[in-house]
DNA sequence: GCTGAAAAGTTCCGGGTGGAACTTTTCGGT
DNA sequence: ACCGAAAAGTTCCACCCGGAACTTTTCAGC
């Protein structure tokens, strides 16, 4: 690995460094942003550097200026994303509130290929090479798993959520049902991602059957 | 979409057509065994046909007299394995007992590279195009609920199911459980995946809180 | 046990990909 | 307001992929 890399983001301000254009800066939001649409269009063996680039009116040796692999290229793409989600999540207070159910619609409601392009990095990621994708997603699922725990953990103080189970393993199990009702959903659109969340939502309060 | 299907697997006995030579009845099942081996050494980009020709030591061109296509040749490694799978499940007698999480450990415990395989083979499906590849895994998963679903109900009789759950929903919940599960715990060994099954099946239980 | 028609396999071709070397553009410093 | 160094961008190259056209091998029928 030749550590060429053209991944510097700030200013440095060491010794000759100019640091990006705003022009670049400019580039580098079109190339991410474009990059999801051309995706949505072409899925990922058709989304090349070279499609991205002809999209915005560039060749494609341009982007590499900006991000060294199309593999970093998505992971960016993906890193701004989930910022995005969890500053809205935040701002509309879903971060304390639990309401499990509506995450899901959230977590699909997203722009058109973006889920897609998580399923084919995540699956990428766990193909031998590709550790850079690997330790993206690693963390991210800690991550999400934490975000879950807390949201547990605020149920459970008002009493919502049954007493008798281990609030970290529910977390996981919360996120991997997410994940693996939307993929059914995705599939299938006569699949019921909604009720599937409900259910283990159900599941998951203090014993009190009722029906819906 | 040129129909040059070269899919014909029986020996037709149509006129003049001979079917397969047994060399080429060996060289197929040579093609699939390799092709996942292959697979987990290289990832999906580098497993091309050449990459499996050269395992075995033949051109790439004379795999296509076998699979029109890279993908179809993919989709039928999975079938197969689904079937084997399939197979020994009912051998084993678990497709009338219960045990959900002992599923988990089956699922998970197979061929090295056969688990990423499939999460590339379905991300894919989630693209445009690869109308193929999405029909057949949602086919698949409508079929591994209706499995889950007969589970559940071999369960219910023995009243060790909540009866105040639908158990269609429950079905897809605990393939979802199955498939998050597992994708946290490819990426992440710290993952306990065992748990979180664990976890699902005792809320599936008749609400007998106990703890482990 | 020959024969020839279909099966099995190879060679060659057009096209697309990522990376290296090179050129043009931008803009901070004076 | 202009110079020049770094940023931004292009052209070119070596490689690999899948498909078409062609060749060799296998074996059912006589």
């Amino acid at each position: 690995m030749t550590d060429e890399a053209p991944e510097k983001v700030s200013p440095v301000s060491g010794q000759g460094a100019r640091g990006r254009y705003p022009k670049g800066i400019l580039r580098r939001r079109q190339i991410l942003d474009r990059a999801v649409e051309v995706y949505a269009d072409l899925g990922f063996e058709g989304t090349s550097l070279r499609a991205i680039g002809e999209a915005i009116g560039v060749s494609h040796a341009a982007l590499r200026r900006y991000f060294e692999t199309r593999e970093e290229l998505f992971l960016e793409v993906l890193r701004e994303k989930d910022r995005q989600a969890l500053a809205e999540a935040h701002e509309a207070g879903h971060d304390r509130a639990p309401g499990f159910a509506a995450m899901a619609a959230n977590y699909a409601q997203q722009v058109p290929g973006l889920m897609a392009l998580r399923h084919s990095m995540v699956a990428r990621a766990l193909e031998p090479g590709n550790e850079h994708s690997r330790e993206f997603f690693r963390e991210r699922y800690r991550s999400l798993r934490r975000q879950a725990l807390t949201l547990l953990e605020f149920a459970r103080e008002r009493g919502t959520v049954r007493a008798d189970i281990p609030l970290d393993t529910a977390a996981a199990l919360l996120i991997a049902a997410l994940d693996g009702l939307s993929t059914q959903w995705l599939l299938d659109p006569g699949a019921d991602m909604h009720a599937g969340m409900a259910l283990l939502e159900r599941l998951l309060e203090t014993g009190t059957p009722r029906e819906d």
